[in-house]
DNA sequence: ATAGGGATTCCAGCTACTGGAAGGTCAAGG
DNA sequence: CCTTGACCTTCCAGTAGCTGGAATCCCTAT
């Protein structure tokens, strides 16, 4: 199977499959015009790969999840805690911009919004209260 | 006011200071050993950038804002654009992050974590349902 | 022979910094 | 006068995860 091929297939762009290979996550046998020869295996891989990062894995999360499943003798625990790790920031991150969004909202609400110069965003960034 | 000061000023790392006179945003004075040399404009600017910088706006918002900030005819329907622009953008990531909080969060309770190799975290990663 | 569609490599750029190296400047102390 | 230490300078490289583009090669069909 040629790069084109299992791009379409796992949904990722041929550019992000090559440069997996660059960081190692995946090493597909070469044919003798040098082109990327992918095999079952590495399909599914791929396919894993394109999952995990569409929900937010880092690539070296990502590495770590492709060991474990790659491990036969896994502990589901070491699965669990990579994904509960990545839960935790994902939560933190929501909090962060829930919090942004306050803020952002207070002061979308509070500025006029006209042709007049007086601005509370502006006031506000500039460091006067109110 | 050499670099030093205003960066605990303005709570910037002199760094990022350095930074942003390199892409534009602030252009300080020098004295004749090479030094920079902010005033009180410089550190202003330097203070609403960082209040900027941590209400999520991207350096691009800085820039405009800032230019904003600087036009005393400015009409404060462009300042409120940006601000529900960037606002906009902010609940748009809150959404994705939740619905991926929704997905691992499943996922999480779904694994039991202990030392058995079974895990639908993987099998979910590998396109296996349930 | 040629045209196209795919494949290859390599280099650069994106965001917004951050770290580090090599060196110049300044004030204080011995 | 010299040294020490804190501060300043520039420049280069790296972070995450790709993405775009250029130059070139390969394969198939006409």
């Amino acid at each position: 199977m040629n790069i084109g091929m299992v791009a379409s297939e796992s949904g990722l762009p041929a550019k992000t499959i090559r440069y997996y290979e660059d960081i190692g996550l995946i090493t597909p046998s070469r044919l003798e015009n040098g082109y990327r020869s992918y095999n079952q295996q590495d399909a599914e891989k791929l396919r894993f790969l394109q999952r995990a990062r569409s929900l937010g894995f880092s690539i070296e999360d990502c590495r770590k999840l492709l060991s474990l499943y790659e491990d036969k003798n896994r502990a589901s625990a070491d699965v669990k805690a990579v994904a509960r790790k990545h839960l935790g920031k994902v939560e933190q991150k929501i909090r962060e911009l829930e919090s942004l969004r306050g803020t952002l909202n207070e002061l979308v609400k509070c500025c006029h919004g006209d042709d007049r110069p007086d601005c509370p965003i502006i006031n506000d960034l500039t460091g006067k209260e109110a």
